[in-house]
Parts: structure tokens; sequence; C-alpha cells
DNA sequence: AGTTAATAATAAACACTGTAAATTTAACAG
DNA sequence: CTGTTAAATTTACAGTGTTTATTATTAACT
């Protein structure tokens, strides 16, 4: 005689509806305006209902953090296949990954933001990241095996990563020293972590 | 008539006490503990005291940044003049960053982390940055000026500073993939970027 | 149909936060 | 001692995350 439970799907839909409101909201207003109450509201539903399809505000953000995550998958896969040599492959996951920040600098922030809400609480983001770092490692290798590059293709990677990082998270903080333009520093950066791995011939 | 008006001496050293007991609460309790009311309480003052010594809790978290920028410069400064050699100098000026993110990841954090509290609101706070990176400029300048490097001393400092800072971020925030440890990545991270400018012999 | 029970959704309430205003306390000059 | 002025605290308010009532809705059974 009950009133119906709701499905796994239905489920499912609100919190992808929630979580694109979110970071709808977090566009629009900024990052101080990402309260649950907030969300709630332009979602159109009472304050609290948000609970009972996430334990909490950290369950809602990891879930933007998960989704902005699959965007950013997205991006790497598509401009990987839009080279064909090894080296290509290369420069072209580093546009891919430049591109990302640039165009969803709301999801870059997510992902990448160093804040505090103990990562190791969110292990399904840390592992989203680990696999993109892998594929990156593999692409790396395949250069090696290739004689075009030569090192140790996690280390190359781990390079790559930090570096990148560096600068687009402090470009996407408006924080690069001297005011200096992304372009300025990324394409140079890129050619110098690459040569230095390069094989002359 | 009148009771007498705080000197600026006790302002300020009324500013310094909650600056160094708010860093101090940041440490024990974490970030989420920072707020106004519980700084009041470690201080042993009433929760809105702080307001006749700072306008906003912005305008605290902006003197904890220079607090710890000051701790930052003073590490640079303390690290290069280690090392005599041009060559030498930079390396030790790496090490200090790394030093003091080590030795004081809450400064760290609370002067590189990529917030959200617009940064152009606080210039002493770039100011002071950008004073520690001409500082790196004008070292590699004498490395190059030796003749031990080659480029533009600016770019290689770009460089040096996106790689450190992405690699020290990560780190700080425990978010480095696959667990890596920070001298696995360091040490060789340094040699890349040093090795693609260096002028062999 | 109407009743009933399970469950979705909302409303009320609590402990926090930052901040502003009223109020009290303390220190000096007359 | 007293009056004035500034320091400090207390009170108050709006907003947050979250928990606990409460209401509303739906589907099966009589």
């Amino acid at each position: 005689m009950p009133r119906i439970q709701l499905s796994e799907d239905e489920m499912e839909s609100m919190r992808e509806r929630l979580s694109t409101t979110a970071l709808d909201v977090y566009r629009r207003e900024g990052l101080s305006a990402l309260s649950f109450r907030r969300i709630a509201e332009a979602a159109g539903i009472s304050h609290t209902l948000p609970y009972r399809y996430f334990e909490n505000k950290e369950a809602l953000l990891a879930r933007m953090r998960a989704d902005a995550l699959a965007t950013f998958e997205a991006y790497v896969r598509e401009y990987e296949s839009r080279a064909d040599s090894p080296l290509g492959k290369v420069q072209s996951v580093a546009e891919g990954y430049l591109t990302f920040a640039r165009e969803h600098p709301e999801d870059y922030m997510l992902i990448f933001a160093t804040e505090q809400p103990s990562p190791e609480l969110y292990p399904d983001v840390l592992a989203a990241r680990r696999d993109v770092f892998d594929h990156v490692v593999a692409v790396l290798q395949r250069c090696i095996d290739a004689g075009l590059l030569r090192g140790q293709a996690r280390e190359i990677a781990h390079h790559f990563w930090v570096a990148l990082h560096g600068l687009l998270s402090l470009h996407t903080a408006d924080q690069l020293v001297h005011g200096m333009e992304l372009d300025e520093i990324v394409v140079p950066l890129i050619q110098r972590l690459l040569g230095s791995a390069m094989i002359e011939d």
C-alpha cells in the first residue's frame, strides 16, 4: 500500500540536476554563493531536500568534481585522437589540458584547487585523476619505444603534470606574476620540457 | 578628559598577536576552525573585538598572508646567501623554496593556495610575490651574464616558478599522483629545467 | 470510492558563522 | 569625585550546514 520509492534512476537524475544547477550558480555568482540553500533555491526545491539525495554538502561537491573530471577526460581523449604521431599526441594532450582549463575554469578549479576537504575521502576523484595520468604515461612510453624521447615515461609525465598544473592553476586564479599571458609561457615551457627529453637526429 | 586612544604601536601589536594566534589555530585545528570567533576565543577576547583591529575577516587573512610572505622572503634570502657561485645560488634558492613549503605548509598554503578571495584586492601580497620573483630573475641573469646559462632570465624564472609551484602545491595538499614523494620528483625536475638552459662545456 | 501506510517534500529548529548596533566598562582631565 | 571619551563586551541579526518534526502525496487494499 505504500507510496512507491524513488528508483535509482530518479535519484540519479535529481543528483545530476542538482550538480549542474550548482555548477551554474558557481559560474554565475561565484564560489561564495555556492551554498546548499542557494543551490536548492536555484533548483526550485526546499532548502533541506538536497539531503535526501546527498549525505551532506561535501558529497555534492564531490559529485560536481566527478562531473568536471568526466569533462576533463573527454577533452584529453578528444585531443589525443586529433594527432597521429606519438610525439604529436603528447603535444595535443597538453593542448587539450590547456583548452579545458581555458573553457571550463570552474571545472578546472573544482578538480585542481588546492583546498582543504581531505582528498583521501574522495578516492574516486583521485582515481580518475590517476587514470588520466597513467594514460599520459602510456602516450609518453610510446614515444620512448619509438626512439623519439629518452628517459622514464613516468618521470617525464610527472614533470609535465606539475608544470602544467602550476601554470594553469596560477593562471586560472589570476595569480601569474607580472600579469603574464598564458600563451607567452606555455609554448616555451612545453618546448623546454619536451626538448630536454628529445633525442636529436 | 578622555580615555587615551590606543597608539599605532598598540594597534599593531594587537594585530600581530591576532595574526599569530590565528596561524596557531590554523596549524592546530585546520582551516575549517579558522573563524573570527574561534580566533578571538583563542586570544582570550570577546568575539567582536577583532573588528576594532581589522576591518573584516579578509583583512586578518591578508595580514596572515603578509606575515607568511615575510617568512618566505627570509628563507629565500637565507638560502641564496649560502651559495657563492651564480649557478649554486639558483639551486640554493630552489632548495629554500622547497624547505619553506616543507617546514611551513600552512604559511605556504596561505600564500599560494589558489582560492577565490579576489587577489587583486591585496596588492601588497602580490607585490611581495613579485619582489621575490624579480629577485630570482636577477640571480638567473647573473648566470646568463657569466655564460653559464642561455635563454631569457625571465622566461626561465617563470618556468621554474610554475613548475615548483605546481609540484609543491600538489604535494602540500597531498594530491601528488601515485603518492609520490617530493624528493623523487624535485631533484630530477630541477635537473631537467636547469639542464635545458645549461651551456655545456 | 475511501482508508491506510509508506515515503517524498517541506517546515521548524539548533548550532554555528560574519558582522553591526547597542551597552557596559575603564581611564584620564577637571 | 565626576564627566567625557574610547575600549571592550553584550546583544542582535542574517546567513550557513544539518537534524528533527511535520505535512503532503501516492499506491495498494478493502
